[in-house]
DNA sequence: TTAAGTGCAAAGACTTTGCACCTAC
DNA sequence: GTAGGTGCAAAGTCTTTGCACTTAA
């Protein structure tokens, strides 16, 4: 049982999490804060994204390509990842959807399902533009 | 321009991941292709599950506990991690659910979707019995 | 005061890669 | 014969961790 103790460098990368939509790497949290933290490590980073996605306050997302990213919005929405430039987008998808998805997925299974994150993949507009 | 040509290793790697349910990492792949081809290596294990993956005959998944694993089913489906035991799973909705899925999420997005991978958390029936 | 947090650097886990040799075609 | 594949080991990338020091409460 671990007291939570307030920290400025959590706080920070807390509220960069909260107000960014870019769904950073570790590192790019990392290069953000130290603008206010010139001393900031990456371990610290490391640390605080752990403890942030341990409490709920944040969450983290795999993707196939590279290092984790992270996401300080935390009502259940869903990703599109773009297979040419790699960029990680919110997509809507109301919680109705959601919920009807979970619903169905959990008629013929025998475990209990608490949440569920959908990764859509294709091709953004910047890309799509390009081509 | 690269011709692919056979080799027994890619074809033993590919039948295991065609063969089993197991979302098996790169190292347990590894350790059962070995039983065939003792001398193979690490290496080669990893260099023909992406290039399978790259051909479209196998499919990596991503999660946020350690490596990614490798699935020889390619018809659209979708995994269930259990967060007690960390096992994943094939987890059943219907063709008909999944292009219903993409085609909400299309309905407000400016990109393509080209395909989408939901994956489902919770607790296993194993983990559930044992609690 | 003291448990929790930090910075740093070393260690770990996972994956890729350069190179010399081997093999399918 | 030769482009492609393999085994091996070294290197790379991403993440965690031990430790001495700092700080919130």
């Amino acid at each position: 049982m671990t007291a939570l103790k307030y920290s400025r460098q959590r706080e920070s990368i807390k509220h960069y999490l909260m107000t960014t939509d870019k769904h950073p790497t570790a590192d790019q949290v990392y290069m953000h804060v130290k603008q206010e933290f010139p001393n900031i490590s990456l371990g610290t980073v490391y640390r605080n994204l752990n403890l942030l996605t341990d409490i709920g306050e944040a969450v983290k997302i795999s993707t196939p390509d590279g290092g984790d990213r992270f996401d300080g919005r935390l009502e259940p929405h869903n990703h599109f990842l773009c297979t040419k430039c790699g960029r990680l987008l919110d997509l809507e998808l109301d919680m109705k959807s959601i919920e009807e998805v979970n619903r169905l997925a959990a008629e013929n299974f025998d475990g209990r399902i608490t949440s569920s994150s959908t990764l859509f993949y294709g091709e953004c507009s910047d890309c799509i533009k390009k081509s």
